[in-house]
Parts: C-alpha cells; sequence; structure tokens
RNA sequence: GCCGGAGUGGCGUAAUGGUAGCCGCGCACGACUCAAAAUCGUGUCCCGCAAGGGGUAAGAGUUCGAGUCUCUUCUCCGGCACCA
C-alpha cells in the first residue's frame, strides 16, 4: 500500500493553494470574522513552538469560520522594529535592515511549512516604509488633537542600551524590577526633554470598556490594576507661618479623623519651599539630594522607612486647632495620589514610621491594638460627629458628603496609570516626524513629506545621545525642506506604537491615501478574534485600545473596543517543565519536528497537548501519538466503500457535533480526542461508507489540512477541501440505540443495566430486579427514586 | 501582603452536579517475524484470589448523588505591590 509521505504531501498542496490563492481575502458580502494573530517579531533565531501553537489555534478556527460560510480575514505581518536587530548591527555591523529581511524571509517559510492559511497579500512590516509613514501620520494625529507632547520628564534610563525606558520596560522577563527589560543592566534616573502620548486621558473608558469584551477575566483585572483607579477625596492643608496648602489624597476617607501626621515625597516640588529659611533646610535638602540619587531598584529592593521632619506643621481641617507635623519620607511617591499624604496608626506602612520616630498616633477604630484601615470595617470612635458610627459604604458616602459641604475635601479620581513616554534614543525604530525652528520650538512634519524617512547613513554604537544626531543625511533634508537652522527631532518611537494599530491596516493593507479607508475598516474591524501570548495583557493591549478610543474621539472609527474576542496560548515548557532557553540549550525547533513528523502531525500534536491557555511541558515521546493517529486516517482510505455505518453511527453524529461545537469554544484537544474515538469506531467496521468518511475528512481538515486535501483528492475529488461546508449532524442519532444507565442505591453505584435508548424509570427497574448481581442491593419500598433517563436510576431505600 | 488561576494514574489530560480516569504517551503480555522495527490484539488508579472495599491536595458542609457547589487549611503558578 502507498506510503504516508509527509513531506510530498505537504510541499505539494501547500504550492497549490498558493496558486489557486485559496485563503484570499473574500469581499464581505456575507458576515465576516476577523481572526487575528499577535504580529511576531522577526528575530533571528525564527520561529518557536509558542508561536506554532497560537498561529495553529487561529488557524483550525479560520478553517472552520470559512466552512461555515463566513468571509475571513486572517492575515499575519512582522513587528519588525525593535532592540535585538539594532544590537545585532552594533556587534557586527550588519545594518539592521538586511538582518531584519533576512529574519522574516525565514520565518515566512517557516510558517508557509505548517499549512497556516494567512492571505499573504495583505503582509505588513512595520520598518516598511509605506508602513511607518502611517505610524507617523499617527504621531501628528495625535499631536494634532492635543494627544501628544513634549515635556520634561524623570526617565528610566538604561545605562548599557543608552536608551530611555518606559516604566512597564524596567522589569526583566524574570519579574525583576528595576533593569533594562532588554538587557537587565540596573535602570537610572535622568530628567530629559522626551515625548508624551497622553493615555491617562482615556483611564476612565479603558476600565469601563473592559466590561464589554469578551476577554479572559485574569487579563482584564490586569488592566484594570495596571491603570489602578481609586477614588477618595483630596484634602487641602494650610501650612502653618506659609502661604503654602499641601493636598493630600485618601482613598480611605472613614478615617481621616485618626491622622496625626502628614508625610511629603522626597522629589514634591513644594519642598524647598517649604523648607526654606528654616532650621531643617539643609538636613532636609540633603536627604532629598540622597533619596533622588537612589535608582528606582534600590528604593524597591529596601523598604526600610527613611524620613526627616521639616520643621513645618499643617493645620488639621478634621480638628480645628491641632497641628500635624509634616516629615519628608521615601515612601511617599511622586507618581501617585498628590505625593502627599495624611498618615495614621490605621495604616501598616504609616505605622512602622511614626513609630520609628515616635510620632504620636491615634486609633479611631478599636481598642489600641492594629486595625487596618484598608478593611473598612468596625465601630468609629473620636471622629466628631461619626463618632459612634459603623463603617460602611453608606457611612463612606455620608462622610465625603459631609466633608465636601464643609469645605473640608473634594472628590478626586487618581490613576496608576501613567502618560505613555514614547521617545527612544535608538536607530531601529520609526522616526518621530517632528522638526525643530532654530529657536527650538517644535513642529510636525507636514504630511506631504511623509513617510519621514529613517535615514541609512548612522553609527550605530550607542554614545549617550541618538542614532540619527548621526545622520548627515537627515539634517540636510531637515535644512533643504524647512530652511537653515531647523534641526531634525533625532529620538524614534517606541516599537509599541507600531503595533497599536497594524490591526487597522490588515484591513486596507496596500492604501496610500489613508492608513485605511472607512469602508475597509467598516467591512472588517473590529477584531473578531485576537490570540496571543499572555505576557502582552497590559501594554500592547492597553497601547492598541487607546489608539482606539483616540480614533473613536476623533470620528475615525464608530467602536470603542478593536479586539472584541480575546485569548491567550499558554507557555509551552520545555520537557523538564522549565521555561525553554537558548542558555539551557533546551529549545525545541519547530522546523526539525516538522521535517521528522510533518506538519499536520505537528500541528495536532500541539493542540492535543492539553487546554491552549494552560502553561504545559513538551513530550517529544507523545508526538508520536498523533503521527500514528494520522498514519491509522491515512489507512482507513482502504476500507472505505459501500455499506452501513452501523454501530458508528451514534459516535458518528456525536463527532460531528462535538469537533464543531469545541472548535468553537476552543476545545481543541477535546476536538482531537472525539476524532480519535471515531476513528477507533470506524476501525471496528468492516467497510467504512464512503460519505461519512468523506465528512470525516471534512472535520479533521482544519486540523490537518495537507493529509486531508490529498485524500480528498484521492477519492477522486478536483476541487480543494478547504472550500467545502461544515458538515451537519442528524439530531436524532446523537444515542446509541442501547444506553448503559447506572444502577445506584442511596446514591452508590451498585452496577449496570443496558436499556434501549429511552427506557422509562419502569422499564430500567424491571430490568435492574432481573439482574441477580443487583438484584441483592435493591430497597423493598425506596423512600424516593430518582431517574434521569439514559444516565441513572438511584433508589434510596 | 493583595488580586486571579490551578491541584485528578508513571506522564499530558478528560468528565451539562449523575458509573472518576475518556483520548493519547509510557509500560506489560500476546500475535506477526529467523530476528528487530512497524503494525495489530489484550491489560494497565490502589488493596484484594475473589466477593468487595478505598480513591480526584487535607478537612468540614449542602445534596438522593460532589472532581464539579459552599466554607476552612495547605501547596503550586500568574499578576500587582512602600499605591496613601
Amino acid at each position: 500500500m502507498r506510503e504516508y509521505d509527509h513531506k510530498a504531501i505537504e510541499k505539494k498542496w501547500q504550492d497549490e493553494w498558493t496558486k489557486h490563492q485559496i485563503y484570499k481575502t473574500p469581499k464581505t458580502d456575507r458576515p465576516k470574522q476577523y481572526i487575528l494573530d499577535m504580529f511576531p517579531y522577526p528575530s533571528g533565531s525564527g520561529l518557536h513552538v509558542g508561536h506554532v501553537e497560537g498561529y495553529t489555534a487561529t488557524d483550525i478556527y479560520s478553517r472552520f469560520k470559512r466552512m461555515q460560510g463566513y468571509a475571513v480575514l486572517h492575515p499575519m505581518g512582522w513587528d519588525a522594529f525593535g532592540l535585538p536587530a539594532e544590537n545585532y548591527a552594533i556587534k557586527t555591523g550588519t545594518p539592521p535592515q538586511t538582518s531584519t529581511d533576512a529574519a522574516i524571509v525565514n520565518f515566512r517559510k517557516q510558517i508557509q511549512a505548517l499549512g497556516l492559511s494567512y492571505d499573504w497579500d495583505r503582509e505588513v512590516g512595520a520598518h516598511n516604509p509605506d508602513y511607518y509613514r502611517w505610524t507617523q501620520w499617527f504621531f501628528l494625529f495625535l499631536f494634532k488633537n492635543g494627544l501628544a507632547e513634549k515635556r520634561m520628564a524623570r526617565v528610566n534610563w538604561c545605562p548599557k542600551d543608552q536608551t530611555v525606558l518606559a516604566n512597564e520596560q524596567t522589569v526583566s522577563e524574570d519579574g525583576v524590577k528595576g533593569v533594562c527589560v532588554r538587557c537587565g543592566t540596573p535602570v537610572e534616573q535622568k530628567e530629559l526633554s522626551q515625548w508624551f502620548f497622553k493615555i491617562t486621558e482615556f483611564a476612565d473608558d479603558l476600565v469601563k470598556d473592559l466590561d464589554t469584551v469578551d476577554w479572559p477575566e485574569s487579563t482584564k483585572i490586569n488592566q484594570r490594576n495596571w491603570i489602578g483607579r481609586k477614588e477618595g477625596v483630596v484634602v487641602p492643608h494650610v501650612v502653618s507661618g506659609t502661604d503654602l496648602t499641601l493636598h493630600t489624597f485618601s482613598a480611605y476617607p472613614a478615617w481621616l479623623f485618626a491622622d496625626t501626621f502628614i508625610v511629603i515625597a522626597p522629589e514634591h516640588p513644594l519642598v524647598p519651599a517649604l523648607v526654606q529659611g528654616t532650621e531643617a533646610e539643609s538636613a532636609v535638602m540633603s536627604f532629598v539630594a540622597a533619596a533622588q540619587k537612589k535608582t528606582t531598584e534600590e528604593r524597591g529592593d529596601s523598604k526600610e522607612k527613611l524620613g526627616i521632619f521639616t520643621g513645618r506643621y499643617a493645620e488639621d481641617p478634621f480638628r480645628k486647632g491641632e497641628k500635624m507635623p509634616i516629615w519628608i519620607a521615601n515612601f511617599a511617591l511622586m507618581d501617585f495620589g498628590t505625593g502627599v499624604i495624611r498618615c495614621s496608626s490605621h495604616d501598616a506602612r504609616d505605622y512602622e514610621f511614626a513609630q520609628k520616630y515616635e510620632i504620636p498616633l491615634r486609633h479611631v477604630v478599636g481598642d489600641g491594638s492594629f486595625v487596618d484601615a484598608h478593611d473598612n470595617a468596625g465601630v468609629l470612635i473620636d471622629s466628631g460627629p461619626f463618632t459612634g458610627r459603623t463603617i460602611s459604604p453608606e457611612l463612606i458616602v455620608e462622610m465625603i458628603d459631609w466633608m465636601v459641604s464643609h469645605g473640608i475635601a473634594e472628590r478626586k479620581v487618581t490613576y496608576r496609570l501613567r502618560d505613555w513616554l514614547i521617545s527612544r534614543q535608538r536607530y531601529w525604530g520609526a522616526p518621530i516626524p517632528v522638526v525643530y525652528d532654530p529657536s527650538g520650538v517644535p513642529h510636525p512634519v507636514p504630511e506631504e513629506h511623509l513617510p519621514w524617512m529613517l535615514p541609512t547613513d548612522v553609527e550605530y554604537q550607542p554614545k549617550g545621545s541618538a542614532p540619527l544626531g548621526t545622520s548627515q543625511e537627515l539634517i540636510e533634508r531637515t535644512e533643504r525642506i524647512f530652511g537653515p537652522g531647523w534641526k531634525p527631532e533625532i529620538d524614534t518611537m517606541d516599537t509599541f506604537v507600531c503595533s497599536s494599530w497594524y490591526f487597522f491596516r490588515f484591513a486596507d493593507a496596500k492604501n496610500s491615501n489613508a492608513f485605511a479607508s472607512p469602508e475597509a475598516i467598516a467591512a472588517w474591524v473590529p477584531v473578531d478574534l485576537y490570540v496571543g501570548g499572555a505576557e502582552h495583557t497590559v501594554l500592547h493591549l492597553m497601547y492598541a485600545r487607546f489608539f482606539t478610543k483616540a480614533l473613536k474621539r476623533f470620528g475615525y472609527v464608530s467602536f470603542d473596543e478593536p479586539f472584541l474576542k480575546l485569548r491567550h496560548q499558554g507557555t509551552i515548557l520545555a520537557e523538564d517543565g522549565t521555561k525553554m532557553s537558548k542558555s539551557k540549550g533546551n529549545v525545541i525547533n519547530p522546523d526539525d519536528v516538522v521535517e521528522l513528523y510533518g506538519a499536520d502531525t505537528v500541528r495536532m500534536y500541539e493542540m492535543f497537548m492539553g487546554p491552549l491557555e494552560a502553561m504545559k511541558p513538551w513530550n517529544t515521546k507523545g508526538i508520536i501519538g498523533p503521527r500514528r493517529f494520522l498514519e491509522r486516517v491515512w489507512r482507513l482510505t482502504d476500507k472505505v466503500g459501500d455499506g452501513a455505518l452501523g454501530a458508528a453511527e451514534a459516535v458518528f453524529n456525536q463527532t460531528i457535533k462535538k469537533v464543531g461545537d469545541d472548535i468553537q469554544t476552543f476545545g481543541l484537544n477535546t476536538a482531537i480526542s472525539q476524532l480519535m474515538i471515531c476513528l477507533n469506531a470506524f476501525e471496528e467496521l468492516p467497510v467504512v461508507p464512503r460519505a461519512a468518511f468523506e465528512t470525516y475528512l471534512k472535520l479533521l481538515a482544519p486540523f490537518a489540512p495537507h493529509l486531508t486535501e490529498e485524500l480528498w483528492h484521492e477519492l477522486g475529488h478536483t476541487t480543494s477541501i478547504h472550500l467545502e461546508s461544515w458538515p451537519t449532524y442528524d439530531d436524532t442519532k446523537l444515542m446509541a440505540d442501547t444506553v448503559v444507565i447506572a444502577v445506584q442505591v442511596a446514591g452508590k453505584t451498585r452496577g449496570t443495566v443496558s436499556v434501549s435508548h429511552g427506557a422509562s424509570q419502569e422499564q430500567v427497574l424491571a430490568v435492574a430486579e432481573r439482574d441477580l448481581k443487583l438484584a441483592q442491593y435493591l430497597p423493598q419500598t425506596p423512600s424516593r427514586v430518582i431517574f434521569v433517563p439514559n444516565k441513572i436510576l438511584n433508589l434510596v431505600p
């Protein structure tokens, strides 16, 4: 018999599919599905098995949806700007353009070898000028609408990579904080003028609209935590003997009567004025200087509370006539709230600080032992008009109303989310389309000069300023267009900017008049299904949502959220259960496995390993299972002929139902399991009816596109199986004629009986009573009988 | 510390509150073979010859019936964390 030669078959059909363009995106004259993978960074080391997992899942889903009759958009592209290519250039002198293009060629080849059904006509690369001209357009769009601005900022600076990092990029992949995400070097603080996108303007919507999308709950929670929305009050305090006012923020207004002192962040702008001319001035200012020098890492590392008394007192609006000492404290963060905090005995951190520096405390709940304000529970004492009241959500509202009406406080919402710093002192990114006039004022580069080309005459070696500064061409271009004395912006954009809008581009990838036409956007976006790694739960998704909301605000799109349904693929671990890493040498290269077993086997194996979202270890021995399965399907052709399904009819119909249901809900492992069960049943038959086998091939087609296409053609078909319709099942034939029912006594299974499908309680009981083994357990006069048709009969004595 | 998620055979895993362990890997035995591989068949949670009993991290609860629901505890994973 002929051999299952995966190499020949897979190559043959991949070529055929390309030739006949069977995965070309159709017109949207019928319901559409936009099914998207997070586009990869084309790294030099190629595709890894984690990519294969996510891409196979969306491929199966796309093929399924096409067979169901949907117009499917399923594209692929390259998140091609980024540091690795630039670091490689620094090391070897190879231009990033060259190494990136080579990596893309390799990625594309690997992806095509897997039989993934992308529409390559819509391929995009973030590093191509016809792409980044629109990235630059987005910058101008935000700038013109007041959502981008340049300002001085204390920024995270990586001394090794010589670049600014966003807060999010100061955590290593292993979770170490205060280090460069790329190289692990401890991050320093630097004051620089930088471009920001005002994502904080959308903070409320970014929280609220999470309720409208079908995303993993944990991802939504991560987003909410990152935004860190907190409702509370701001209380102004007059500083005695000055004309200064300090504003504190509190998210626990019920406890404000407890506060006895105030702390202020070392970098707070009012600190110098606060201590100016006082005895404490020099001591305080040197404390502040010492605190500022510390890197984020050092600050985070030691949680030791350090502080110094300013010599000043604030008047307590909650207790007329009482004064609260004002301290500088290292735990007060300028980045949160107002940078000034009212402190009390009901906060573990404040309490520790007060003990250390012998600051007097009082309590408003309990008998003096520690009660945490975060619990928001207890009966208030010594709390003005609220003494004796029990803390409750209603009381908190009442207290806030009282504070507001007495002019003590104002309502305030704060966020942890910061504006998005997008300036990067790097080469391999989209140039920021800004020029400076001779007096240093920034001007947007007019749209007719886009793409504002990334120059190639640059020095890659980092010298502490941006590489674009070394480009003669860029400087000359700027002066030629704008006039003598004009200077180019030499920073490039954070690569997350490129990936914040690429899903729009796929809808209209070749448009040279707009990032995508309104018609194309209306036809395809938002994305119906988005699949990618869980490592992007915060940054990329947040930024893409921000871009979408900005477009919505200014009338470019009509929807609020870009990704309606999101799923993550879990990490695939090495065989020993640890993370795959080059340094440990335990990385599985998909090419090797595809070579040995074939793409269909690798696809099926990765889907069969377990639930898509689960973290699971690779098991080289386990691959043989799906391979054997495909070989058995291959051999089954010999048994195809004229015959009846007989005993396999119920399993066959169940399989049609379950495979469809499971693909829809991403239970791809159980869908494959069901296909195996069905095959086992087919193998019991003397002859497999041709129609049933063809249906079976259609069910298997999304998983193993090459093998099913080959067998489909062997059966005499001349068109692709992937253009067939998804099979339907016979509702009336889902159950076998005979069912096995568990017979229980008081919930304990005592045996089983075989009865015809749909048998009544009386019929089942009659059969059970005739069963000698069972009869001995059955109670004569059951007090209760529970009967679930086709499942159980339970007699309670 | 806070917020999520998860604990089931030797392994990956499966079970609308209804016979726990489907499907696959591995292993054992058998068939085929001079032999091996491949393939096919049988078996494979634990104790027990069997009848039977026990069993889904531990303990309690709800229920005729709990891997599944509730509470307590333990462990592991992910995220956030001096956040006012």
